[in-house]
DNA sequence: GTAGCTTTTGATAACTATTATTTAATTAAA
DNA sequence: TTTAATTAAATAATAGTTATCAAAAGCTAC
């Protein structure tokens, strides 16, 4: 039904790229991304970590986080799980809570949509943040 | 705790951008909307709207949205309900499934983070891609 | 191996959505 | 009604991402 898996390249950066995602529970952003990865390939372009991580998505190797504020987010864990983003920082963490499988069967009967799948965000505020606003209270 | 509700005017700009977005049940972005308070007010700049959805989200007027997709989208419904995207045109719906408050309970438990709220997105295909696909499989 | 083709990269330019700045117009208030 | 504050429109600036392109790297068939 879809376009056949096209097949991609490992290439050196590309498994650089999926190295570094792989370490972190964090959800880095593009440019996150890009910084770690330069650590160990100081001469590789924003450009091709953007390329890649998007061929990456498209793929099914990695995940590209849906998530709310401005910069999009990548997973290298591609079972279902939720998420949790700081309103304060913009960090975006796993958060533990049992997927709801029902939910899209519930949504089908509501919805001309077909249904394709749900994701649920929580907003927060992270630890770090959470010590910062204190200390900003007791001036 | 929070900074003194600071009294926003209403001016003849805020009441039309206010009222367009009142009218439609779909999400629209910042360039929709200014699309539409066009026709009434054809003098208006886009800085004006965005400016003014900014501050009327802040004073709690309207729903900025923190959905998946590269644009902002505002509502005027400020009551708890769960959307949907859809992943071909990019559109956000209403959906009618009812709202698990249990939820964020249960995340407070497995988190760290002050939980502030969260928020269900399905994603799928609207009607009018789904006929558009269906054209094109009929080569 | 190596000539010829394809893919990928790095550098850079272009683009999209949004925010900031500035000057002028409106509005409220004294 | 002058005076100060708020807001608007126009425009410039910024952030994040995508597109373009010449050069480099990787295959494939001799």
């Amino acid at each position: 039904m879809n376009a056949p898996a096209p097949m991609i390249r490992l290439t050196t950066q590309r498994q650089i790229i999926l190295e570094e995602l792989s370490k972190v529970k964090t959800h880095p952003t593009a440019s996150e991304l890009y910084d770690m990865v330069r650590k160990r390939l100081p001469r590789i372009g924003l450009g091709t970590v953007y390329r890649n991580l998007e061929l990456m998505a498209e793929s099914g190797m990695i995940l590209k986080l849906e998530v709310g504020g401005t910069q999009k987010r990548f997973d290298a864990t591609t079972n279902e799980h939720y998420h949790i983003r700081c309103s304060a920082c913009g960090k975006v963490d796993d958060i533990d809570v049992p997927v709801i499988k029902e939910l899209v069967a519930q949504a089908a009967n509501t919805t001309p949509y077909l249904i394709l799948g749900h994701h649920v965000e929580f907003t927060g505020i992270c630890s770090a943040c959470q010590k910062q606003q204190k200390m900003h209270q007791t001036h």
